[in-house]
Parts: C-alpha cells; sequence; structure tokens
DNA sequence: GCACAAAAGGTGATCGTTCACTATCCGGCG
DNA sequence: CGCCGGATAGTGAACGATCACCTTTTGTGC
C-alpha cells in the first residue's frame, strides 16, 4: 500500500473530485458518476477509462455530497439498553451486516426515565439521520400514536410485522427441548425463573415453557423472578418451600440458574441429585460451576446479523431474506440429572 | 410489531428549510444561518424573530448540508473487538460522551486476521466520515509509520502521547491496593494470573504486582496465564507445583478468579484458608461464588465517558479536561484471609 | 446509403448550509 | 454637516455529488 496519505478530513491534501476525475479520464463528471452508481449503458473502453483515473488520482467519492442530493444517509441506528442484560455478540453480529449491506451503523444508548428515553427515541427517528432503528432494549409502549409514517424499526426478540420475530423462534424451539430433555430424565413438576419481563424473549421462554409442559401433561408448580441476575435465581431458590415438590428448575439464563444453584446448595440441598437447574447462554462460567451447567447455546451473532438484515430489506423495500444455519442447540451437563424417587 | 415503513429513505413531511424560516422571520437566510451557529451580532429584537419563526415552522438544520459545507462530520469511530474480553459499561459512558459534547458515535468492529484489521483500521481513518478514532481493542504494531499526521486516536487502556493512560493509572492505583491487602493478612509469596498481553491493562496490573511485591520486599513466585478466562484461571490453579509455598493469587478480572479458585478446589485445597485469591472487575457473580470473591470494582463507565472526552478535547485542539470522580475500590470478601502459618 | 431507435454520454440545475464579501444603519466627533 | 467606523444584516458563490433532461453516437433493417 502506498502511503500518500494525509490527514483526512483536516488540512492537507485537497479533496479529489469527480470532476477531476473526469477530466483526466476524459468524460464528463456524469459518466462519472454513473460508474460509480453501477447505472450501467457505459461502453468497456469508458469503464477502463475511469477506473484508471480514479485508481490514479485515489479518488473516493464524497459521501456527504452524495447524501445531500440523495437524501439518502446510508446509516442506521442501534439502540442500547442503559443497565440491563446486554450481549455483544448479537450487536457485532448486527453491525458486521449493516457494514456489508453498505450502511454505518449509529450506536444511541438509552438513559433515564421513560419519559427521556422515549423522547430520546422520538428525536432519533426524526432526525433525519438514519433510516432505520433497531432496538436491542424494549422500548415498551413508546409508540401508541402509530400514525406517523415512522422509520423502519425492529427490536430485537420483538415479533416483527409477520408474527415471527428473531430469535423469539429459536427461543420456543428451545424451550421445548429443555422441558424435553428434563421430562426424559423423569422429572414431572418444574419451577421457572423468568427473566425480566419487559424483554419479549422472557416473556417467550416462560410462554413456551408453559404450553409445553401443558402438552407434555406436566405440571409447573410456578413461575418466579424477573431479572437477569444472579440475585434473582438465587433469591428464587431461597423462597422455594421445602415441600413445593419441585425436582427441576429452568432458569432464563445462566446467570439466574447460577443464583439458583447457589441458592438450592447453601440450603443443603444437592443438584442435581434433589434438584436439576437448566440455563440459558452458555457462557463460559457455566462448564466450571460445579456441578457443571446444562444450557443452551444460541449462534446470536448470527441473529443479530439477521435481524438487521431483515430491516435492512425493509427500508430497500425488499423481500426479507430467508434465514439460515444452525441457531443453537442444548448442551447438556452435569445439573441436570434423574428426577429423585 | 406493527408496520412503520416509509418510502425507502425518503422522509414523509418535506424538509424546512433556512430559507423558509428566513422569510418568515423577514430577515436574511445568513442571519438565521448565524443565529445557529452563535455567531453573535444580532439585536435581541431580531433574535426573537428567528427563534418564533423556528419554531413555528419546526424547523432542524440539516446536518448533512451543514456537514457538506463545513467539511466537518462531527463522527467519532468507536473500535471493538472481534470475540474477546468487552466491555459494555466503558463503551455506553464514551458513547454517551461524544453524544454529549455533539458528535455521533460510528461503530466498527474488527474482524479477520492482522492484515484486514490492519486495512479496516486505515480505510477508516482515511475515508474521512470520522473525525477521531476509539479503539475498545488492542492494535498491535499497525502504525508503525507514525509520519502522517492521522485522526486523533486513542486506544482504551493504553498509554496517549503525554504517557498518561485513561484507566491504566487506575489499574496502577488499585493493583497495589491489593497487594497491600495480602500482605497485610500476612502472605508473603505471590502468584499472578495476567489477562491477554495485548492489552495494556493487563500488561500494566502486571508490571504493578511486580513493581509492588518488589517496593515491599515479597516474593512473586511468578505470573502465568495470558487470556481473559475462566479456563486461563483454572489452568494456571491446576498447574501450580503443591510445593510452590504461594498462599495468594492476584487473577487479571473475576472470570481468571474464578477459573483458579474452582482448580483450586478441585486439587482439593480451601479457599482463602490455604490459598487467598482476589480477582478485578466485580462482575456479579463475584459475590456469589463460595467462598466469595475479594475483588475490585472500577467505574467503567466513567472511564470510558473519560477517554471519549480526551479524545474529544484533542479533536477540538483544547486542554484535555480534568479527570475527576472516584474511579473505584477494593472489596474484601470471602477468598482473601490471613496467610496460612 | 438512409431512416430511425436505442445506447451512450453531456449539460446545467439542484440539495441546504456556511463562507467571504459587501451594504446599510447609526451615533459621535471634528 | 459630513465623515468615520463599529455593529448588524444581506448577497451570491461555493461544497461535491446526483437528477432531469438533452445531444451525440452506434447499430440495424431495408
Amino acid at each position: 500500500m502506498q502511503d500518500t496519505r494525509a490527514g483526512a478530513g483536516t488540512i492537507g491534501r485537497k479533496r479529489v473530485t469527480i470532476m477531476q476525475v473526469a477530466e483526466r479520464a476524459g468524460v464528463s463528471h456524469q459518466t462519472v458518476s454513473r460508474y460509480l452508481r453501477f447505472n450501467g449503458g457505459l461502453k468497456a473502453a469508458t469503464v477502463e477509462k475511469v477506473e484508471a483515473a480514479i485508481r490514479e488520482l485515489d479518488y473516493r467519492p464524497d459521501l456527504i455530497a452524495r447524501s445531500m442530493r440523495t437524501r439518502r444517509t446510508n446509516r442506521i441506528a442501534i439502540v442500547l439498553p442503559e443497565l440491563t442484560y446486554f450481549l455483544p455478540s448479537p450487536f457485532r453480529g448486527a453491525a458486521a451486516a449493516a457494514h456489508e449491506a453498505g450502511y454505518q451503523v449509529d450506536v444511541v444508548s438509552l438513559e433515564g426515565d421513560e419519559t427521556r428515553r422515549r423522547e430520546r427515541v422520538l428525536t432519533l427517528m426524526d432526525s433525519q439521520r438514519v433510516e432505520a432503528v433497531l432496538s436491542f432494549t424494549p422500548l415498551g409502549n413508546m409508540f401508541p400514536l402509530q400514525s406517523d409514517p415512522t422509520l423502519p424499526m425492529l427490536v430485537m426478540g420483538e415479533y416483527d410485522d409477520k408474527m415471527r420475530s428473531t430469535g423469539a423462534f429459536a427461543d420456543g424451539t428451545f424451550a421445548t427441548e429443555i422441558i424435553q430433555h428434563l421430562a426424559d430424565l423423569g422429572h414431572r413438576r418444574f419451577l421457572h425463573v423468568a427473566g425480566s419481563p419487559d424483554w419479549m424473549s422472557a416473556r417467550n421462554r416462560r410462554t413456551v415453557y408453559l404450553e409445553t409442559l401443558e402438552r407434555l401433561g406436566l405440571e409447573s408448580y410456578g413461575v418466579v423472578g424477573g431479572q437477569w441476575t444472579v440475585r434473582s435465581g438465587y433469591e428464587a431458590a431461597r423462597d422455594l418451600p421445602a415441600n413445593s415438590g419441585v425436582t427441576a428448575i429452568f432458569a432464563a439464563n445462566d446467570s439466574i440458574a447460577f443464583g439458583v444453584v447457589r441458592g438450592l446448595q447453601d440450603r443443603g440441598f444437592s443438584v442435581p441429585q434433589d434438584i436439576s437447574v437448566v440455563g440459558w447462554d452458555n457462557e463460559e462460567f457455566a462448564r466450571y460451576l460445579s456441578p457443571t451447567l446444562t444450557t443452551v447455546e444460541l449462534n446470536l451473532e448470527l441473529m443479530g446479523r439477521q435481524a438487521m438484515q431483515q430491516l435492512i430489506a425493509r427500508v430497500e423495500n425488499r423481500e426479507a431474506p430467508v434465514f439460515e444455519g444452525v441457531m443453537g442447540r442444548l448442551i447438556p451437563r452435569g445439573s441436570s440429572g434423574p428426577a429423585p424417587r
């Protein structure tokens, strides 16, 4: 790579414009523009001249000028939660997918109370700086007034307009697998420690949990919890009555599961001899717990990618791409065992 | 979710321009521009007219057009690592600080091998789309040719051009505190399980560890590890000779510490009766381990903010702001106890 | 060789703002 | 009274690309 770069944007070499490229190539600026935008209809010889000029001048289109004229920003906002459960993997997947599709990514994190957050999102959507919004945090009833034709928007884990959600479907599959796994081990009476109900993924795991028990003729002792924290799991275990008859606990993620295991152990229960515990996410620590934690591994990065691809398809008025690839798998480990007799 | 599509990239209502504001206010467009850019020199009466017009028309400046003219993007890139240790807190702090200063944030995640990553950063810096780069991942020897006046750039945890680092100083303080804490408990012979040496923060903790032992006349049995993982800690504990004489282990983060504790326990050692262990980060699980984990809590969000503020000061050719606020604290818990006799 | 349509390329206007000048207002001073 | 100069405000030209429309070249059938 030759090194003739000067401070970009700042003082230094002056920009190479489309005009200079045109002059050098011996064509008009519009021809160069056509080349850049793939408008086609250029003779091979012309294309070559233009390419040569671009190469020689090290020309790069000015994206701001382009945006100015086209009124398109090629920019998508990703909204992050302030404090809660946040996974970098789907975020990276989404950002990568956006870049691959030629979009830049704006990151906005939501702070403050409901009112301030709402305000922030509305300002964002109205700012004309982004073409779509992908949110990693639930926005609640932020848009009761769906009157405005606002921006395309997708909330990770929420249902999309076709009632198929990115991730939610996968959730269903694996929650069912977990229950099946435990039922095969002879368990009949279950407890679910749920995640924050703000999250569709939490609500969904809960729903599928209940439906699956119903379908298999098994019994739910109840659903407790409500936060994605170790503490939430610990307290759930601590508060479980000794005579509940529960022999298996499905925790909505690994942190909760960890808390559950610790709570049970502190009360003198053995895992899995007395009670089996299953988590969700396959975080690295899961295999180092004692006992090692049965969990579900999801391809989170892939999910982030697909959410973004779906969103971009909507921005461009295209058909949403078909999803493929394995979304995850159940990983049986030491924390789930045969039900006690 | 409801379908909130507008036309691809197009905006519903048509833009209000500075011209319309000027007309309504009965002044020239340039006067409105002056008002917007705080160029001053406007009579109070004029200011009022302009403000009224802006309010009535719900005018908002077109930032793209502004960028087009000023050649400034008000945009800073944040570079994220692909796979490794990634903390959302400092990221959010940095993003928030940028927004408060009127900058947008672009997120770029680095994938692929060294060559591809290098290429990606160079392209980014040359793209004229951002004014500065804040990296959350070490970039290695990516810029041996420091000849160019490239973009202002700051790597979290690395030293800046004044040899003062954001975070590194704090690291030093707390590594010293950890050793002091253990020395007070009677420990004399230590082991350090380090993080990935790519990271300045890992190198720094290691350095301060060694220096502090030296200064206090204590002994290091060695430095092992080299990854920010539970596994790395587990293996360090597994491989520690029984006769090493080590009674205290300083792990570079909580995940490593967790692995160390598990590894020791699997070998039949008691923590802290036989060996004390100290971690770093105060992750939520630290207080639920058995024993609970002594660790250091850092104000990571604050560190992210300050890194960004420092970077922005450089972009704007201002003096770097003075840092304030408490950066963290040592949290003694169950995993550190008196040295065995 | 000619008519004519399609393909290829050119011209000037335009996006919304700020920059660099220029013009006007108005009080004070010689 | 006229002139000066600072304080305000206005005018037209950029910024660098694309769009809409127009002109020239090329190819084809007879």
